[in-house]
DNA sequence: CGTGTCATGTAATTTGTTACATGATTGA
DNA sequence: TCAATCATGTAACAAATTACATGACACG
C-alpha cells in the first residue's frame, strides 16, 4: 500500500485532478513513484472513501467536469505515520539490463539500437528535469533555495531523478562504445 | 513475462539451483532484475515445462537434494527473440523518495535516520560490486577485459548496479546535509 | 540448544498491467 | 478531417508479495 502515500505526497503541493496526477505518475515527472492512470483513479476513490483526501467537483463548460483533490488532516497523519515505518530498499527491474546481461549470446546490433533509444530517452528526461529544477529555484542559487525555500521536497526528488537519468545515459553510451569496439575484434557467436 | 528472460539470462553463465538463483535475485546481486524465491521456484517449474530450461537432480548426502538448471536451445532462441522486442523504460518506485517528497510536512529527524540507513546500505553494495568487478577482471585492466573478455554481460550490468548505488549514496548524503542545515534555520511545522 | 543456511515448495492476497469504453473540444 | 488532449472509469488478467509449511545439518 505504498501508492496511497505516493498520491498523498503528490497532493501536498497543489490540488490536482485524477487526470493531472495520472500524467505526472505515468510520464515519470513524479520521480518518486510510477503508476498508470487506471491505478490512480482507483486509488483516489479508495483514498476519498477512507477520508484521507477530499475531492471537489469543478464544473467546466468547454471541457468535461473534473474533480480536484486535497489532502485532509487524516491524510497528513497517515503520511506522517508512513514516514516512521522502515523504507524497504528499491530493486531494479529492467528489460534492457536483462538483454545486456545476455550479450555475448545474442545479436549485438539490436542491442546497440535499444541502448541508443534508451540513451535518447534519458537525455530528454535530463533536459526536462533540468528545466523543472531551474523553475523551482526561480532565480535563486541552489544553495540558497535549499536552505531557505518553503518547499524543497519536490526539488530533492527531482535531483535524484536527474542523477538517475544521467547515470542511465552515461552507462548506455559507455556500453554502446564497448559493444562497438568488440564487434570489430571478436566475431559474435 | 519478463522474469522468464531474466532467469534465462542468469542461467547463461552457469548451472544454478533454484536456491542459488533466489539468493542472487533477492539480495540484488542480479543487478538486472529482482524477485523473491517463491516467484523463482514457480517460474523455474514453468520454464522447464515449456522446455526452455533443463533441470538435473543432484543427490547430496549431507544436504538436501537439489536441481540444477541449464538453458536449452529453445531457451536461447526465446531469449534472442525477447531481445528483438522493444525494451520499455524503467520506472522508479521508492518508499524513501515518497518520504523525501513529503518533507516540509513530516518529521525531519525520522527522515534523516532513514536516509542514513539507505546510505549505509548503498555503501555496502558499492563495496560488494567493486569486489565482484575486480574478480571478473581477474587482473586485467577494465579496458582490456571489456575488449577481449569472453563474457562481459554480467560485468556491464554490474557496472550499472555500481553506478546506481553510488548515485543513491551521493544523493542520500546530500539530502541529509540539506535537511540538517535547515533544521537550525527554519523550525519545522 | 538456538540461530542460520541449505533446499523446495503451496496458497492467499495485494499490486500492477492491458484491454475496453465514452465523448466533447482543440489544433494541424 | 484526423489525431491529440481533456476527463473518468470498469473488467479481466498477469505479476509480485506475504504468510505458511517442512526438515536436516552446521556453527557457536
Amino acid at each position: 500500500m505504498a501508492l496511497r502515500h505516493a498520491v498523498l505526497a503528490a497532493l501536498l503541493d497543489e490540488e490536482l485532478s485524477g487526470y493531472q496526477l495520472a500524467k505526472a505518475f505515468d510520464l515519470g515527472v513524479a520521480n518518486f513513484w510510477h503508476a498508470q492512470p487506471q491505478q490512480l483513479y482507483a486509488e483516489l476513490t479508495r483514498l476519498e472513501k477512507d477520508g484521507l483526501i477530499a475531492g471537489r467537483e469543478v464544473v467546466q463548460d468547454t471541457r468535461p467536469n473534473k474533480r480536484l483533490f486535497t489532502v485532509t488532516e487524516a491524510g497528513l497523519a497517515e503520511l506522517e505515520h508512513f514516514t516512521t515505518t522502515a523504507a524497504k530498499p528499491t530493486f531494479v527491474r529492467d528489460d534492457l539490463l536483462v538483454k545486456v546481461q545476455a550479450t555475448d549470446h545474442i545479436d549485438t546490433a539490436t542491442l546497440i539500437g535499444q541502448l541508443t533509444e534508451r540513451a535518447a530517452f534519458a537525455k530528454a528526461k535530463i533536459e526536462l528535469f533540468t528545466k523543472l529544477l531551474e523553475g523551482m529555484r526561480a532565480g535563486r542559487t541552489e544553495e540558497d533555495f535549499l536552505r531557505h525555500g518553503e518547499r524543497i521536497g519536490p526539488y530533492l526528488t527531482c535531483l535524484r531523478g536527474l542523477a538517475f537519468e544521467q547515470g542511465n545515459h552515461d552507462w548506455c553510451q559507455r556500453t554502446i562504445a564497448v559493444l562497438r569496439k568488440r564487434q570489430g575484434t571478436r566475431p559474435r557467436r
